[in-house]
DNA sequence: AGATTATTAGAGACCTATCTCTAATAATCT
DNA sequence: AGATTATTAGAGATAGGTCTCTAATAATCT
């Protein structure tokens, strides 16, 4: 019915992770992922409302790929602990496969302009991260962590902790060291509330 | 012998640290700053060689702040594990003091141009870093950890984890909850290598 | 008082990026 | 084949930011 599309989707959104990766979210300008994939400028603003649009949509599809594989870590083993130490692990082994799509997320959202997102961008990003929530919720309970200062230490050694030892080193701009699994996996169990 | 400022260098970083604060390392532009304080934008270029030595010079005076008090808390007792805990919970507490360059410094140097910066620039970053590293690696020794990986362990608990624990509430725009210096010197501790 | 000099003051050149607009193009559908 | 339509293609208007340049200003020094 229509002419078909020379470059798709994907492709900008592939290009966008590789200049986010290497200069940033600064670094994604609509001119710049046009001259990267040979698309003029105008061929942008057909697919995407505007940049704004662009930086939510390229949030949105990187955090959501990673989502879905520390899902699957969380739910690998129907005892906790276990399941911790694999959601730890997933964030390093994830980070090591896909460091591009890493060094993208370790921004956050609000350097991709959260704060100017429409509210489907908004919607759909709040509903990704209360899938997360509850799903550690679930898991702290099972643990026997009840209090939300103990919710709070599990946030922080089940996601905060992985993602600081995969930020150390991409942002230096080294890959990541061999043990690196291993370090993020000990450290969140050592957070993990003492057996009773 | 000359006429005297009217806009001396630390009050053109304080209105630079509110500018990054809200609006991160892009909100800070020598016309924003210029406006801020009601400067005309040319005095800016007369103190700063131009906005990249603007961003790193706020950057290092708020680096610099930080260590210093930092470092105070390392040396605060003899015994190293006291010395551990005194040091996550500064990195915390020194946050809630001083809310705006504990965002600015969430951000990192590389977003503050670290990548384009002058010798002199790069070099005070370099030494400060140094020193901290040089401490850490003393405090590593006497808690008779000596492997690689485990320096990394207690930059991890030392560093990493305590500023994760800010950044997690810093983005999000709320206050520092009042038990995050509990949470972040407990974490720690729980790092750190058992006792022989 | 007069010379000297660091600084303010602001206009404007230059660049880069976003976004709009019109025309050409290439596929499908009848 | 001819109509339809999503898309490419690219020129250009607009905005905002960096940086330069010249002139005015206000203090100190002799």
């Amino acid at each position: 019915m229509a002419r078909p599309p020379r470059f798709d989707t994907d492709q900008i959104l592939d290009a966008a992770v590789r200049l986010a990766a290497s200069g940033g979210p600064g670094g994604v300008s609509m001119s710049a992922v046009a001259q990267a994939i040979g698309a003029p400028s105008g061929s942008m603003y057909h697919r995407f409302a505007g940049r704004t649009a662009l930086l939510a949509e390229v949030w949105l599809r990187t955090v959501e790929r990673f989502q879905r594989g520390y899902f699957a870590s969380l739910h690998s083993d129907p005892d906790p602990r276990p399941a911790a130490r694999a959601a730890a692990r997933h964030v390093v082994a994830w980070s090591r496969a896909h460091p591009e799509e890493a060094a993208l997320l370790l921004h956050g959202p609000w350097e991709f302009g959260r704060a100017d997102w429409s509210e489907e961008h908004t919607a759909r990003a709040d509903s990704g991260n209360q899938r997360v929530y509850t799903a550690l919720g679930a898991l702290a309970e099972s643990l026997g962590a009840t209090g939300p200062q103990d919710r709070d230490r599990i946030t922080l050694a089940l996601v905060d902790l992985p993602l600081s030892v995969v930020r150390r080193h991409l942002r230096a701009g080294e890959p990541l060291p061999p043990h690196a699994e291993d370090l993020a996996e000990e450290c969140a169990a050592a957070l993990l509330p003492t057996a009773p």
